[in-house]
RNA sequence: GCCGACGUAGCUCAAUUGGCAGAGCAGCUGACUUGUAAUCAGCAGGUUGCGGGUUCGAGUCCCAUCGUCGGCUCCA
């Protein structure tokens, strides 16, 4: 006999062998219904899986991660089979859960079109109708390859050989068809109730862009039809606050065929740039930063030098001067080192930490241009802190402070990435094992929960990175801080110790915004358009009633303007709800409705954008509360 | 850069098998003088992304190119 013991605390006794679907029958109700899989010991198995000593077995349904990736993964099976069906000449990639549904990749001769996607997915409903099992059986190595070389399947054969020699490989029978898989799965596809095909993808074999690139198809799965009609619906709202289409509604930018990945800001987009400059000065100035401003433009022989020429070539831009050759800078750094290196720094004076905004250039791949998110020309809210070796600790820590302060007053969530050495790197394994543990410690220290990203670090050094969400789900990096020893080296950089000998300081480069571009760009999508009162580009958009209001609407306005609130008057002739209506869409936070009894009393008729009408107050009540909300940034 | 889809008025979208490029909103002009999300009427707005080709005739078909979108790769 096996004691296992239940999620629910229970503990029972069942004949060894026993499988976990028996306890889940056994149990019955709506857990029988809902079990997907079952954690046992820490493990996720199959229901079909046998218990062979005793056990803690907790049954998932799709309300845990773990059973909504299973559900995915197997409804990824159910898209596979569909299409071997379907298509004669297919050989399969992989086909993953992801957040949010899950992809296969194919290797077919045949393009696949749209309609293709609908035919697929009624064959997909016809395999769920069919209730095929899912079996999971083991093959021995050299069968293993065998079989996946015999039924053609090259990329299932690669993934085997790079398999270690001890690995168990498992395999899942669904119908028909045999698929190479770590597993698990659902017992059954009758178990997948609603399912829908959302795109189509070229997708290099591995992630490689030295590999074919096969025919990716996503989609997505739920065990309610609700849930998927809830999840498609949300999917259409979050594109409404896509920045790109905000952007234009707002007139806050635009990018055009004339300069592609090169956005213009208009008026109101300057606005909101302006006051995250000012926000952003203020929080630096407080944590003992100073401002640089560094060219645009640079000899070639210092990004030969910075080592930008070797490892960064195909991502810059150059010009020539008097038949020079110049760069346009795709970072900041060189220009820093520069700055730091026009005089003598003592051991008293560090760490320096240099601000600055600096636009940079960098020739990204057309096809990954996206809105603000990813351009050709951007600024980063830069800096560089110089310090003794000692100090590299605290400072990471400080960076971090910044950080978290800066976005919280967004009310952003976001998570942290620590990259690790890439394959082109400069520098030894000995720096780089030492810059990184550095970093992880600080992390470590401050109970910062972090995933590592392997092999993703800058070319000069390991960095933390702080990545935040688009509106839909998509997470994009923003703050960075890295470590660099190269540098230093580089541009043989110093400063005078205690014993009045030259050392070698150790620099940060860090970005809290990262790029202002992609940081607005995420505001605008977090917020949806309805910005703080700080931040609006119109604060408050003044309403008179008729023509003989104008008088007294204008006096409001002067007075706004006086106290610096950014306001401005309607006053054509057009009906109060017609220019309600057109300040809601405009996201203006305050509309002041003036009229007879407004004007006689020195009042404003207050209506908030999301609250509505909200009653008349005496002027300089409402110039006080709105002051108060914006030095607030509330 | 690669794979796929798509480019029609400022915006959102129509245009039968290839057969006179159209509507709403926005804009302009006028009337209306308005109390919390669209007053009415009129006017104007286009080398259908750009360049070739097929055809009696191309928004529609073919080629090329630029751009956009979704991914891959890359990265702030």
């Amino acid at each position: 006999m096996v004691v296992v013991s239940l999620a629910n605390g229970a503990k029972r006794e069942y004949p060894r062998g026993t499988r976990v679907a028996d306890i889940v029958d056994e149990l019955g109700g709506r857990l029988k219904k809902e079990a997907l899989v079952a954690r046992v010991n820490g493990v996720v198995h199959d229901l079909s899986y046998a218990l062979d000593e005793d056990a803690e077995v907790c049954i998932l349904t799709f309300n845990d991660s773990d059973g909504e990736d299973v559900y995915r993964h197997t409804s990824s099976h159910i898209l596979a089979l569909a299409v071997k069906r379907l298509f004669g000449d297919v050989k399969l990639g992989i086909g993953p859960s992801i957040k949010d549904g899950f992809y296969y990749d194919f290797d077919c001769k045949e393009t696949f079109v749209p309609t293709d996607l609908e035919r697929i997915e009624k064959e997909m409903e016809k395999i769920i109708k069919e209730d095929l099992p899912l079996e999971r059986f083991e093959l021995e190595r050299t069968h293993a390859l065998k079989f996946f070389a015999d039924s053609g399947e090259i990329y299932k054969v690669e993934l085997i050989e790079g398999l270690p020699e001890d690995a168990v490989i498992s395999c899942y029978r669904c119908g028909e068809f045999v698929d190479l898989c770590a597993g698990p799965h659902l017992p059954s596809t009758g178990k997948v109730k609603a399912v829908k095909l959302l795109s189509l993808a070229g997708a290099y074999w591995r992630g490689s862009e030295k590999n074919p690139m096969l025919q990716r198809i996503y989609g997505t799965s739920f065990p309610k039809k609700s849930m998927l009609e809830e999840y498609l619906h949300r999917l259409e709202e979050a594109k409404k606050r896509d920045h790109r289409k905000l952007g234009r509604e707002l007139d806050l930018f635009s990018i055009q065929d004339e300069g592609p990945g090169f956005p213009l800001l208009h008026p109101r987009g300057m606005i909101i740039r302006n006051e995250l400059e000012n926000f952003w000065r203020e929080e630096h100035r407080r944590d003992g930063y100073s401002e640089i401003k560094t060219p645009i433009i640079l000899n070639r022989v210092l990004w030969e030098r910075s080592g930008h020429w070797d490892h960064y070539k195909e991502n810059m831009y150059f010009t020539q001067i008097d038949e020079q050759d110049f760069a346009v800078k795709p970072m900041n750094c060189p220009g820093a080192m520069l700055v730091f290196r026009t005089k003598m720094h003592s051991y008293r004076d560090l760490p320096v930490r240099m601000g600055e905004l600096g636009l940079v250039h960098r020739h990204e791949l057309s096809g990954t241009l996206h809105g603000l998110m990813r351009v050709r020309a951007f600024t980063q809210d830069d800096a560089h802190i110089f310090m003794l070796p000692s100090q590299i600790k605290d400072e990471v820590a400080k960076v971090i402070e910044l950080t978290d302060r800066i976005y919280n007053v967004f009310g952003f969530e976001y998570h942290v990435e620590l990259s690790t050495r890439p394959e082109k790197a400069m520098g030894s394994q000995e720096m780089w094992d030492a810059a990184t543990s550095a970093l992880r410690e600080v992390l470590e220290e401050r109970n910062i929960s972090f995933v590592i990203n392997e092999g993703d670090g800058a070319f000069y050094g390991p960095k933390i990175d702080f990545h935040l969400k688009d509106s839909i789900g998509r997470t994009w990096q923003c703050g960075t801080i890295q470590l660099d020893f190269q540098m230093p080296e580089k541009f043989d950089i110093s400063y005078v110790g205690e014993d009045g000998q030259k050392h070698r300081p150790a620099v940060i480069h860090r970005v809290v915004f990262g790029s202002i571009e992609r940081f607005f760009a995420v505001l605008i999508e977090h917020y949806a358009g309805a910005f703080p009162v700080w931040l609006s580009p119109v604060q408050t958009v003044i309403i008179p009633i008729t023509d003989r209001h104008h008088e007294y609407a204008n006096q409001v306005l002067a007075a706004l303007e006086k106290e610096g609130i950014r306001a401005e008057a309607d006053l054509r002739s057009e009906k109060v709800g017609y220019k309600i209506r057109e300040a809601q869409l405009q996201k203006i936070p305050y509309m002041l409705v003036v009229g007879d009894k407004e004007a006689e009393s020195g009042e404003v008729g207050v209506r908030e954008r999301s609250a509505g009408d909200v009653g008349s107050l005496p002027l300089d009540q409402f110039i006080a509360n709105i002051k108060e909300e914006i030095n607030n940034k509330s």
